[in-house]
DNA sequence: AGGGTTTGAAAAACCGGTTCAGCAGATTTG
DNA sequence: CAAATCTGCTGAACCGGTTTTTCAAACCCT
């Protein structure tokens, strides 16, 4: 039993492929009367178009690509790319468009990638993820003339519309937070320095802890655990310890977390713990984290919504999604004084 | 500056279409000469097939899907299926063939998304994951004549082939493990009950522990680290508690030992705690969990092999990929009277 | 009644590949 | 030396849609 073609459709309602064409698609040139039998026909048989003649004919791929390049060590354990798709997916979902993935090593296979999906029209567009600071990949997208969005990029990005989020706020917050329940010395553990995102919050830290007089520190890592542990250890050890960490992301708060425990210090009495990017992670541990928190899913549908938007044919536009909201749980608390 | 066809390289070449195609496609039919004439030209002017045109005239994709249906809240934390889909990337990008994602809400929605798939010619064959017991897939799949393999499925599933592990004789060696170190009461918090690899695990551990006469209690779960901490909690609080549990995923393992630190139970002196599902979330907690680890992108490169096998005409055929592999770290000791 | 517009549908071209039948010319064969 | 085979390529059909062009019949207006 093979699949049914307008052709067949059209054979049975004794039309020509066009006429059934014109039916299916909604558009003038066929009467309410023929147009109602070729769709009760094509309902008949389950017809359903065919991608690849679509694609061939319209010369649009029907798909939306994204390429991930995190090594597999730190891959896995953020949920925010699954969340992520999960959301891009509701979206593409409800108007038939297929989301390609590719989990790279590395960014030049990332370049590559994009050169082929673009050659053989296997997607119309693609989100950019992480993008780095003189990213080379904005270059290349722009030299082929693919439809891009950029996920969690600057505002002003040259050329290549974006999604991002309030982070400056929210660093602020969080700053604004531990100076209130008394820090005075707050240090914080980043993520990969050569990220955008990370060069805001940090520029936003910075700025926020100097206006507030507090004395700070901030150590970039590679995002995984075993860096935000090796990280904590050693401002845990130095001379002038901090009294509260924010880190970057949940899985490094985490880490932090253990090597209090590891090395004797109480959380939150001792040592308040801030994660970024919440997730249920941070409320499985003990104490549960302060975290800031953000709905990954809805950032996601609304990034998929804009890039839908843009390969239709709409002005590239960019646009702030959200500010995460600070979630105070038990892993702050106003210091303790050293002595005892 | 349009995109280079067959058509522009036989006109620079002088051949017609049909050359170039089986020059390009390394068949018999053009000369050497010719044939390295054309390839020059292919390259010179970046010649990419378009996906489009192909699939539509060989009728085949040259793309594979694969539908998740995790709810969101559990999905992200696992890494089980970023590293998959890690691995099976690996193996589809080296032949070209793309990979669609696609995360729905539930169970239902995986059929409309097999048959819309299959129906538009989106994609060559699926992977099946997270297999029931009486899924309904399988009945789908088999009345759609598409080629899939299931991920994890048991040995003698009726029709379709898949890959699975050998969680019987790694359970048993966890079993063993716990026993020898001189544990008597042991738990196991298992994971959703109506998955295959849940009921082929529960059924090992049953039989074992019945051998070694150990006093043994499964709870089951929905894989969240809430369900897993509730289970934890009332396992630590009944009349008899268990020395050791057994947690099906790595992210109720973290959770059971939050619960522990919270109500004051030593790990591993009153509590032995091991993960299934090893990740580095395991080794970032303190203790460190004991793990039944397994190379997971290795077992998604194996089940992508198979999978374009059969999609490229060969038999369909089951095998088992590997046997999960104890690690102990700190999480695990021999059990220290109660008393005391 | 005759010329112009509208309507509904047919016919054909096209998208970019693959594949198959056909066909000259060179080479092998009996 | 004629017949059979092989080689290297051409021309055309085909995959399943979309889109443009063409065309006949119906309708409209003095």
């Amino acid at each position: 039993m093979k699949r049914p073609t307008i052709a067949d459709i059209a054979r049975r309602a004794g039309v020509t492929k066009s006429a059934v064409s014109f039916a299916l698609n909604g558009r003038p040139g066929v009467s309410q009367a023929t147009r109602d039998r070729i769709l009760a026909i094509a309902d008949e048989l389950g017809w359903q178009p065919s991608s690849a003649a679509r694609a061939l004919s319209d010369g649009r791929a029907g798909a939306l690509g994204l390429v991930v390049d995190r090594p597999a060590r730190t891959l896995g354990i953020e949920p925010f790319f699954i969340q992520l798709i999960s959301g891009i997916e509701g979206e593409l979902a409800a108007r038939d468009v297929a989301l390609l993935l590719q989990v790279t090593a590395d960014r030049e296979a990332q370049l590559g990638s994009f050169r082929r999906w673009w050659a053989e029209r296997r997607v119309d567009g693609i989100f950019l993820v992480e993008l780095h600071i003189d990213d080379a990949r904005v270059e290349l997208l722009k030299e082929l003339g693919m439809p891009a969005m950029v996920i969690g990029g600057p505002q002003g990005l040259a050329g290549l519309p974006g999604v991002w989020n309030n982070d400056m706020d929210a660093v602020r917050s969080v700053v604004e937070y531990l100076a209130a329940l008394g820090h005075r010395r707050i240090a914080r553990v980043a993520g990969l320095p050569e990220l955008w995102h990370t060069a805001v919050r940090t520029e936003a830290f910075e700025a926020r802890v100097h206006e507030l007089d507090v004395a700070a520190v901030t150590v970039t890592t590679d995002y995984s655990g075993e860096q935000g542990a090796r990280a904590t250890r050693s401002l845990l050890a130095s001379a002038e310890p901090p009294t509260a960490i924010v880190y970057d992301n949940d899985i490094m708060a985490v880490a932090g977390l253990s090597v209090a425990a590891e090395m004797g210090v109480a959380v939150p009495d001792r040592l308040s713990i801030v994660a970024w990017d919440d997730s249920v992670l941070c409320q499985l541990v003990h104490p549960p984290l302060t975290a800031v928190s953000l709905d990954i899913a809805a950032y996601g549908a609304n990034v998929a919504c804009r890039l839908l938007d843009l390969v239709a044919g709409a002005a590239a536009e960019s646009a702030c999604n959200a500010t995460p909201v600070l979630v105070p749980r038990g892993s702050t608390a106003p210091p303790r004084e050293r002595t005892r």
